[in-house]
DNA sequence: CATACACGATACTTTTAATGTTACGTGATA
DNA sequence: TATCACGTAACATTAAAAGTATCGTGTATG
């Protein structure tokens, strides 16, 4: 037993592909914030490394969730709708699809057997307050902080 | 801001297809604390409703830890090799593979872009925390406790 | 009003890791 | 020696995110 938790990430040297929709979409909420005037859906893209339909197709969330607008036509785009104090990353995950944060979990959540519905209700307890701590401190944290974060990065790198 | 924050596994309505070798492996060991002799990787494969090669290839990790022991041929299986005691949970995810805790997680973790590097330092560290909270429980949990707790429940059911 | 622009939406394909499956080898026991 | 049980390799299947091609719709501009 006691064996030491070894930090986030460093359990596989391989890369492991995570679902990054949320990480994507603060990234690009906040080149948004510091943009003046829309920003269309191929440039999105080419910062995000990826193709202009994925960024519609996550975005849409977004846009049902009245974070951000969207604009056809010449000069249209993607612009911020509601005040980054507003919205919280949590807010985010939620727009995004709200998908699974945990990679582990039970195999049959309604089991017959009593041994594995014994085994379920200690690994769904833990999953739960890890849960619980990761959904709390994602509400925590504004999309107006994490700008502020990074401007204070950057006086920092001064 | 401030939506509520729903328990595990009430986001999404179809079947998520997890990463089960802990939860498989903790019902397995407490089935074998409670059955006389070796089992073989059959009888467990039923168990679990898969294959008995799934089987070896899992539980090859919880052997090369010494917390199982194989025997080949007649009367052949699995035992356990270590008191439950001694085992936690934590050492169970570990022996298994250690597979990545989380599904969500940053796109670049080395991103050029200091934007990006600001959204993965805040998110990494709210899934750092969550992943220590995550292994600390898991590692407070020895499987003879596991075991401890499935036997008061079979009496509370008297 | 015609044209280029930009999003909306559909219908795919690709990717990745876990899981499932088949087949064959090795050692142990009756 | 025949059967049992694990060890291993190789391959197929599955599920969800991500990538891609293509078309439709609305909009601003010349």
């Amino acid at each position: 037993m006691g064996a030491l938790a070894k930090p986030y990430g460093s359990m596989k040297d391989h890369v492991v592909r995570n679902d990054s929709r949320l990480s994507r979409m603060l990234h690009v909420l906040l080149h948004m914030a510091r943009h003046e005037g829309p920003m269309t859906s191929d440039a999105i893209a080419r910062m995000l490394g990826t193709n202009p339909v994925v960024v519609r197709r996550t975005m849409a969330g977004l846009r049902d969730a009245g974070y951000v607008r969207s604009e056809k036509g010449h000069g249209g785009g993607w612009v911020i709708a509601k005040p980054l104090e507003k919205v919280s990353l949590l807010d985010v995950h939620r727009a995004v699809g709200g998908p699974r944060l945990f990679a582990i979990g039970p195999e049959n959540p309604k089991a017959d057997c009593a041994v594995e519905r014994a085994v379920n209700t200690a690994l769904e307890g833990v999953l739960r307050d890890a849960e619980a701590l990761l959904l709390a401190r994602l509400g925590a944290v504004s999309l107006a902080e994490l700008a502020r974060d990074f401007d204070a990065y950057c006086d920092a790198a001064d």
